[in-house]
DNA sequence: TTGTAAGCGTTATCAC
DNA sequence: GTGATAACGCTTACAA
């Protein structure tokens, strides 16, 4: 492999200087004094040879590998229909490039090898990490903690002195419900988007309760099921709850995805959605406009969530000591066709 | 930040050798020859201090940065709902971890920064690169070529010299074509997945009009419309063939999620599917099978795809020079309902 | 304003 | 079998 391999020398040789100018220049390090001329030169022979400095070697000298890491903890099977991913995704790498980094991603099972991301730590692979998906009962987070390594958490962990950034769950649930209720309805079903060991779906749960209560509507445990994150599980979910003779005139699935695989059980079962049963989900994914019929849902707002996380992990790399340690962003309703109040025909621009 | 600065001299320290030794033995270094004594002790000291090499002292010296970088070329748009995209994730990142190595993901517009792929090279962050969605127009892919530099294409590039891994689009779009054609249909539409300046859709393509041509039907041009996609584009390409007074009873979707704005524009025109219009997507993906009517498509071996691509990359690494550049993958027609074979219920475990 | 020289924490090449 | 010692390519005091 014939690597022009040009080293800080080559350019240095090159420009008729000594590498320390070639990198104060390159690195355009602030405070200090160097003639024009020879930045030029510098610059010129740089850009001639093509010279990219090697990254090992500076984050060798550095300290700084000028990467952060990602990590989803998730179960595989959850990650393959992960659609909240990709545009978390998207948003995240758009703010590290920005900032001249890059972005290392990484998957861990949360029942196996949690240790990993203290590995990528230790290994100084990455300056600070974004962690999505923490549990509370990883005991490795302490140590993150600990050393006090520049850490951003995508969700929440109660009670803890991480840094965070989530959305309001509680909220986008207690919304969803009270939208099925203002229209009426006062036996409505639940569908978590996973189990309650998951903060998130506690959450929704918890304002899918809420809004209930605040309208008088007594909670009927019979009338909940728990769903893990995938249509298949909205659609067992549905199923059982259909045949479980219960009575209910609509349905708050706290995922859009679960929600899919909800509305093809009603469809199965001869109902029609929302003449039958009105029914309204939480994420209002890509595709959830275009899925019969368009879905109501609760909008989350994933890429602002994945900038949010970014920035603030930059000013903790920076050393800064931001005040607030939770942020918590707003959700909105978006009114589509799952449940009767907007059926007249189909909005592309919605 | 007091992170316990663990270096190979404290463990070589504490098991009483020196560091070369513990080098050796950390790195199982074949056909050496360590005590079992020494080899236990080095271990253990290593295990008490919670020792991990530094990576970027580890990649400056050997040279080999023990990360591969998955790079997307694709525009911002196009990122937030491709599924396909988290499937290829899930089974890049478990043979990646398998081989003790680690995932850089970066995207790249395709109408910016080609270069990118070529900086995280020169800068050796990388020690072999998937390049996902390569565009025959892109003048850096030379480069890597030029030095040797370990590639894989997801996707293809025809007539180039890379190694590739894809899917066989052709056959699977006339699979699709062909189903409609058994049933009957004689005035086929097709929308493509994207411009035909992808490879892509431009095989998909001329794989529907092969099968045709097999079935002795005419090509037919004003049935053919270009979708871009995402299912809005769908949506709208749709609506321009209904409204365009073409007569077909059948339509080729060259994109499971594109399918999902076609039918959407059905719908609104009144038209039912499958009794009214038949109809068949490509990929499958996890949620075809949910959406109303579930969708009958080909389904993209997308985590089988990943898996080969990194071995083809780690057999790569190591040196070797596999005879096949070229691996084409199969694929298999999923049929249920969008075209009135199977209109007897929905089967969940299909 | 620029150059010298000492790290950074490994791996690799030799001797012993 | 094991240990000095020299790279690896950069950053950064400290001098000049």
């Amino acid at each position: 492999m014939a690597v022009n391999r040009v080293t800080s020398q080559d350019v240095a040789d090159r420009a008729g200087v000594s590498r320390t100018t070639v990198s104060l220049v390159l690195n355009n390090v602030p405070g200090i004094q160097i003639s024009d001329t020879t930045r030029q030169r510098v610059l010129q022979a740089a850009e001639e040879l093509n010279y990219v400095p090697d990254a090992a070697a500076q984050a060798l000298a550095s300290r700084q590998s000028q990467v952060i890491g990602l990590v989803l903890i998730r179960t595989p099977d959850q990650i393959a229909s992960d659609i909240f991913l990709t545009q978390t995704l998207d948003g995240l790498i758009k703010s590290v490039h920005k900032a001249g980094m890059r972005l290392l991603i990484d998957i861990i099972d949360p029942e196996h090898q949690e240790e990993t991301y203290l590995h990528l730590m230790r290994a100084k692979r990455i300056d600070g990490i974004i962690l999505s998906g923490p549990r509370s009962n990883d005991e490795s987070l302490n140590a993150l903690l600990d050393v006090d390594f520049p850490t951003v958490l995508l969700g929440q962990l109660p009670g803890s002195q991480f840094y965070s950034v989530d959305v309001d769950n509680r909220a986008a649930a207690h919304n969803a419900a009270t939208h099925l209720l203002n229209l009426g309805h006062r036996r409505i079903a639940c569908i978590t988007n996973a189990p309650l060991s998951y903060t998130a779906a506690n959450d929704r749960l918890s304002g899918y309760r809420q809004a209930l209560e605040t309208a008088g509507v007594p909670f009927d445990p019979p009338l909940v099921r728990f769903a893990e994150f995938d249509p298949e599980s909205g659609y067992e979910q549905m199923n059982n709850l259909l045949e479980s003779g219960s009575d209910f005139s609509a349905a708050f699935v706290a995922s859009d995805l679960v929600a899919y695989g909800a509305i093809a059980a009603t469809r199965e079962h001869g109902l029609r959605i929302p003449e039958d049963m009105a029914l309204v989900g939480l994420d209002d994914l890509p595709f959830s406009r275009f899925i019969s019929p368009p879905l109501t849902t609760i909008r989350l707002p994933a890429i602002e969530l994945a900038r949010i996380a970014t920035d603030l992990l930059f000013r903790l790399l920076q050393g800064e000591q931001p005040e607030q340690k939770q942020i918590i962003l707003g959700t909105e309703l978006v009114v589509r066709d799952s449940c009767g109040a907007k059926l007249h025909g189909y909005a592309p621009h919605q």
